[in-house]
DNA sequence: ATTTAATCAGACATTTTTATCTGATTTTAT
DNA sequence: ATAAAATCAGATAAAAATGTCTGATTAAAT
């Protein structure tokens, strides 16, 4: 299997992409968060836990709970998600599987490689999730 | 943990990038494979008998056997190896794990993801694998 | 012929990832 | 007060990926 990033790391990205289209302030739950985004209960629920440690999502329990962004859409991008949840090693590893990536110990596709994971990168930093607002409405009326 | 391709395929392409490095029809041994690029014995002979059955290398049996390419390195590409090991699914899904990737239904990312799918493809696909060979023995030797 | 060194096939084991369960706690609404 | 609906913490389970073992077979070298 081929992949990019985690279950946990695409869901934590579908999720926060969510409370920033449906937020003005409302809680959501992670019930609402399952059945929306067709993402098993339990399992989403642990994910927007491990979010709220890395103070990307705040929550508040009891009756009519749930979970919003910590911070303006405005201030959050999906490589936040990436880094609390995947981490950033695949911006300074080898697609090849190599070991000590380097310019001094480049890999056969090295330059090539740099620059998609210099692009990956940019796409993940350049619009903060405020901007990604109407197309992830879109997609998810299609869901 | 992110990861682009999986371990097997990972060793599969380092694997099939030596035998051409290495190779004026010379046969080499998976412990030899194992021992230069690191890769634990077992693990690299199993992938190794899976890309002979894909019919990307051949081997021979015995004293003195081992493995070499099936046909010419330049008839070979590193996406060669991707489809027989991990299948080339990632360039029809979505990184945010989405279902149904469309134009019609596209995720936030939809345009930036898909330009740079298409580029990582043409990296796996542009160059045939004896293109790489100086570089394949350059990256080795500093293992 | 025998030994040696290799692939091969398939079972087995371990680790990581993905997913679920159980029960406790918190808060709102009645 | 009580019930309802939510998060939370931690254990557990299931599935997939990664890695290992065993023994059989094959073929070259002695
Ligand atoms: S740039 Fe080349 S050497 Fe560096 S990690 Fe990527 S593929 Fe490997
Ligand atoms: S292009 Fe956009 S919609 Fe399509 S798979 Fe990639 S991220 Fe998802």
């Amino acid at each position: 299997m081929t992949v990019i990033f985690s279950k946990k790391c695409e869901y934590g990205m579908q999720a926060v992409l969510y409370l920033a289209a449906r937020e003005k302030g409302t809680l959501v739950s992670a019930d609402e968060i399952s059945k929306v985004l067709k993402i098993p209960r339990e399992f989403v629920s642990k994910i927007l836990q491990s979010l709220r440690e890395s103070g990307l999502i705040s929550s508040s329990k009891g009756k009519s709970g749930g979970f919003s962004l910590a911070k303006s859409a405005s201030r959050i991008k999906l490589i936040d998600v990436v880094a609390a949840i995947d981490g950033l090693d695949m911006f300074d590893s080898c697609v090849l599987g190599f070991q000590e990536c380097s310019p001094t110990h480049p890999c056969p596709v090295h330059n090539t490689w740099g620059s998609l994971r210099t692009q990956t990168y940019d796409m993940l930093t350049s619009e903060t999730i405020d901007k990604l607002k109407e197309k992830t409405l879109h997609k998810i009326s299609s869901l």
